[in-house]
Parts: C-alpha cells; structure tokens; sequence
DNA sequence: AATTTGGGTTAAATCGATTTAGGTAGTTTA
DNA sequence: TAAACTACCTAAATCGATTTAACCCAAATT
C-alpha cells in the first residue's frame, strides 16, 4: 500500500514548518499572516503531491469526529429505512456521516452499540430506543451527551426528542372503524409492549372505543414477540378464525404487522374487508397496491428526520446538551383506503 | 462535559507507566512477563475509576478503525435495505461498524463518498457502482485497498465482486412469458443505462426472444432517469395506453420499476395481467399481496451480503487486496404468481 | 542607539493510545 | 567478585494532524 502523503512531507519538501502547512490548509493563514507568496508555494506543492488530509487524524486531535449514530430496532423495516435515508442525506449535507446499527428490540444489544459508538467518538446519536425508562437518556443528557430520541418517547425525559402523535392516529383510526359501523374490534401489538408508540395507540384507540362504549375484550388484544410476529399472528389468526371469534376490524400498530396480518388473512381465505376491516398505523406506498388497498395511518417520516437531525445539530453546536430540551410533536393523518370500508 | 479517563490517569494513580497498564488491557501482560500482582492491581483500578479506553484514539494508532463502508445508490429501497440490515448484523458479529451511503446513483457523488471514507479511514468498502468502468476500482484494488463490489460487475474488473445471475433471471422471466403464451414485450429499464445490472437483465430477456424470433421495438425500451421513475413511467405508459399500444407483457428491471408500473397501470384501469402481463426483477414481500400479486425473479439478499462481508474481511486480514480476487456468481430464482398467468 | 512594532514563521505540546528497545535490581552462575 | 541471567517494568517514539506561545529580523519610533 504506497504510503500516504502526509503533511510532514509537505512541509519537509517545502523547507517550512507543519505548523505553516496546518495553517493554511484551514483558512487561518491570512489570520496569523503567512505571505501570500508562502500560501501559494504551499498550494502548490499539496497540489503537486496529491496531499489528502487526514480527516481520521484531525478528528483524533481536534475531538471531533463528524460522525453521528443512528440505532432503530429494524433498518429493513420501510419505515426505518425512510428516516435513515433522510438522516443520511441532511447529515451529508452538513459534512456529517452516519453510523447505522439495528437493535432487534433488544436492550442489551442497544446499550452496547451506544456504548460502542460513544468510544468511537461519534459526535452525537440519534436512537429509536428500545429501552423502558429514561434513566440511561438522562444519564446522557448530564453527561451532555448530543442525542435526540425519535419515534419512541419517555415519561420523565430530559432529551430532545421527536415523535408523532401517536395517540391522535390511533383515535383517528377509531373514529373512522366506528363511523363505518363496525362493532367488534381487534388489536395487533408488538411486545416488549413497554414501548410508548404501542402503548399510545393502544390508548388512543381503547379510550376512542371506551367513549362508544365498546370495549375489546382480552382474546382481541393481541401482543406479538418482535422476532415471530409473522408466525404467531399465523397461529392466532388460524386460532381464532377457527373458533369463528375474527372480530370485525383489525387495528394493526406498525407496518410489518399490517403486512403480517394481511397475508395471513388472505391465506386464510378470509376477505378483507366483508369479513375483516383492517387498518394499519403507519402508511408504506404498496399499501396503495395491495389487494384490497390498505387503510393506514401516515406518519410524516421526512419531517420526523429533518426535526431530529436539527435539533441533533444544535447540541453538537452548543458543545454541550443544554437544560432545555426541546420536544417535537408531529401530526399524522389518516389515509382510508379500501381495506377499512364497511360493505 | 466531565473528562474521560485516559490510560495515563490509571498509570498515574497507581504509579506505573501508561506502557504497562496498555500491556495488561491488551492481554499482552503475561508476554511481557508482568507480574499477576500488579496486573489484578490494573484491573481493578481500571474497574474502580470505570475506564474505558478510547477506540478512536486505539484505532489511530494501530490504523485500524474497526469501520466498513456501504455505498449504494439508495438505502430506501427494499433490496439495498435488505443487505445493508445483513451486513450490519455480519460486521457487528465480527467487531465492525457500518457507515451507510446512498449516491442517486450519482457518480460525483459516489466518488466524494468512497473519498470522504478513505480520508475517514475506513478498513474497507462495499459497494454497488453507479460507475460506467472499473478505472476507479481497479486503482483501489493496485493501492491494496479492501473491497467489494456487489450487485453491479463491470468488465476488466480486478476487484472482488458478489453480484447475481442478472442474465439468466431475465431468461427465467422471458420463458416463462413465452411459454404462456404472450408475444409483445416490453422492458421497462433504468437509466444511466450502463449499470450492469440493467444491461445483463436486457440481454438475457432480448436474447432469450430473440431465439423465439420475437423482437422488442424501440417504444417498448423504456428506460427511466433514476430520480424521476415514477412520473416519467406514468407518461410513458399514458401515451401508449391512448395509443392503444401497450404491450401483452412487460418485464420491469427492479422493484421500484414494477411497483411504479403496477401503480400507473392500475390507474389507467389496465387490467393485470388480462390486458398487460407483468413481472419484475427483484421480489419484495409485498408482491404476494398486490392485487393482483406479482412475479418476480427472486435474488438471494442474505447471500449477497454474507459473500460479500466474507470477501471483504479476508482481504482486511490478509492486510491487502492480493491478486486473484474472488468473483462470486449467486443464483436467481422465478417467483409465478398472478401477474404474469395468461388468461 | 535603544526600543518598539509587527510581519512572517516555527518549536513544541497535545490528543490517547500502542509498541519496542531498553533499564534496574536482585539472584544465580562461573 | 564479576558476569550472566531473570523477572518486572518503563522511557520514549509513534500515529498525523492542530494550536499556541514564542522567536527572528527588519523597519519604524523614540
């Protein structure tokens, strides 16, 4: 591997000092008042020798890396693959790179990838945690620590933070599911179900239910383990829909879970929606597509990146986390499509 | 933000030298012949002030970051997330971080990244080129630099490469049509037209009519610029459909393109696959729950980024890239299902 | 003539680790 | 008793940059 060029080798074949070299690489030449004449000689050489910095380097001694990281539980999950896309494109617009690890819903792994990023002196993270309290977050936010927690929120948090009003889409959903005259209702969650967006549309949908006196009686509260939800919504579908005890709407909590719910369905013969209405909280395009057309509640991914990779920014720049976190909250709204719509 | 402790607060209050306690942190001590005594006496300072030891600054030192790069034209889309989502999973297992890269499949862009990564100092690279020649990657395999090209191959190419069998899917897709009976075709491709991907899927689906004497004309080539696939293939398909020249078959050349193509076709009330038949390269999940449900050519994801990452870390092992790099051919499978059955 | 001024430049410390060629002191060997 | 050996440990260089306090010299000021 030929040896790089290095700024020591500038400044030796220049006969001037690194100290020279280092100045005028970063603009401050003019500042302590290197002759023109020097700049250009130096320019010239680092052009000639095809200097590259050493950003690895310059990040060791100035302390900063310009790097971020970025932990959701699933990045194949569209919805995690849209806002890391995003992330991806505001950090590169802003001389930034993206570290991208997936969690699997799983503790332990999330706070050893923190941990991990943190010793690599990544300059700031962005996470959909996992976690089921803020203890470790505000243990960050003393240590001032630049994070900014997205999607999944904490009761007594001190970060920053953005989500969308999960509670508000749940509710829209209800709203829609009664307002088309449906009466017996089901509900597809994930566990760990200590996370707060499985936990606010759970809320927001029972207590819509509760306000028309209808309640969903235990059997129709389904919770699925994160890394079988395909095969245990397969088992209680079959399960259920065997004792004829299907209700009539579905109200799945995340896009995999809509997916999961209509091919099973489906297999089953079961028709969506004459049988079955289903709605799902947060829209991916082949909703649109599939058949029938999904019903779904749209979250605003760009908005969600955008807002978080800003407020990121913000601490990275302040040099610290300061008291006043700010917490976003976005809308969602409600797409109705064929799948919800009572015949 | 409180200080960190470094290697030289734990030599210091214990009175030993940095040198000595890095021997015991690194396993090196009973080489060195240090006593057992002094190593749990390290060990336990290090646990009482909870040090841990700084990877950026390990890592300048020994010039090695424990970090890859991944670069391809769009981490959105369900294929590149898919292997991204293996890859992570591989680098975590193997102690590697993953920094995530999408060019638009734009050559400048690319470029700058795979630069930006290098003078970041990243251990090696995967990555799907957006590139028309192999000029840049073969200087990257003469420096001795790790890497991997997927997906996309290029001729005269020395460096490592894992793509799949583009040539003999699209033959798959090109019987199969023939033999239901269709005989005008279309193929809806990507442009920059170089990416080899696209070319080989071409050439196997034209070659493999052409030995049933059917020829594709120019109208029925379409090819759409990345960044605007959608709103150009509903203009394309627009203007055939009032032409009343839309073809019995189209064969779409990822998954974007067929879902696009299901999208406007649906919107044009065209029936699949009564009027136009339909099937793509690249099956996703979803296309068992499209109406109607589409076939595909199915690539093996988790191969891809298992070959992949295991090429990359034996040429990061063996400290160059040598010679003969390996180039791994992966199989395709044909997926039938509604889209593309005959009436 | 002595002092100040300032333009142009550099030496050396620094970031936090790893690595290697020694050093020291005590014991054994010749 | 001197040399050799052993068991333990350390000094210092190093990675490639940035940063700061000083330095030198010539011109201007007093």
């Amino acid at each position: 591997m030929a040896k790089r060029v290095s700024i020591s080798d500038i400044a030796e074949s220049l006969g001037v000092s690194k100290a020279l070299v280092s100045l005028v690489i970063n603009d401050k030449a003019d500042a302590h008042g290197i002759s023109a004449e020097t700049q250009k000689r130096v320019r010239d050489k680092i052009r000639e020798l095809n200097y590259q910095p050493d950003l690895f380097a310059r990040s060791f001694r100035v302390g900063k890396t310009n790097t971020i990281g970025l932990i959701v539980s699933d990045i194949s999950n569209r919805f995690y693959a849209r806002i890391a896309r995003d992330i991806e494109d505001h950090a590169w617009n802003n001389g930034y790179t993206v570290i991208i690890c997936s969690t699997d819903e799983n503790v332990e792994k999330e706070m050893k990838q923190i941990k991990l990023l943190r010793d690599r002196k990544i300059d700031g993270l962005i996470i959909s945690s996992s976690q089921d309290n803020s203890d470790y977050f505000n243990k960050l936010s003393e240590a001032g620590f630049p994070h900014v927690l997205i999607d999944r929120r904490f009761d007594d948090m001190q970060s920053a933070n953005v989500s969308v009003d999960n509670y508000g889409g749940a509710r829209l959903a209800a709203e829609h599911l009664l307002k088309q005259g449906f009466s017996s209702f089901a509900v597809v969650a994930l566990s760990p179900d200590h996370i707060s967006t499985i936990r606010e549309r759970i809320k927001g949908f029972t207590d819509t239910l509760g306000k028309a006196n209808v309640q969903i009686p235990p059997c129709w509260l389904i919770s699925l383990p994160f890394d079988r939800i395909d095969k245990e919504l397969d088992n209680r579908l079959q399960s259920l829909h065997r004792q004829g005890q299907l209700p009539e709407a579905i109200f799945t909590l995340n896009n995999n879970l809509t997916s999961s719910c209509l091919k099973h369905l489906t297999k089953l013969s079961v028709n969506i929606p004459e049988d079955v209405a289903v709605i799902g909280f947060d829209d991916i395009m082949y909703f649109e597509h599939t058949h029938p057309s999904v019903s779904a509640i749209g979250q605003p991914t760009d908005r969600i990146s955008e807002e978080a990779f800003k407020l990121l920014l913000q601490q990275i720049n302040n040099g610290k986390a300061d008291g006043r976190q700010r917490s976003v909250v976005l809308p969602v709204d409600i797409i109705i499509r064929e799948s919800s719509i009572k015949h």
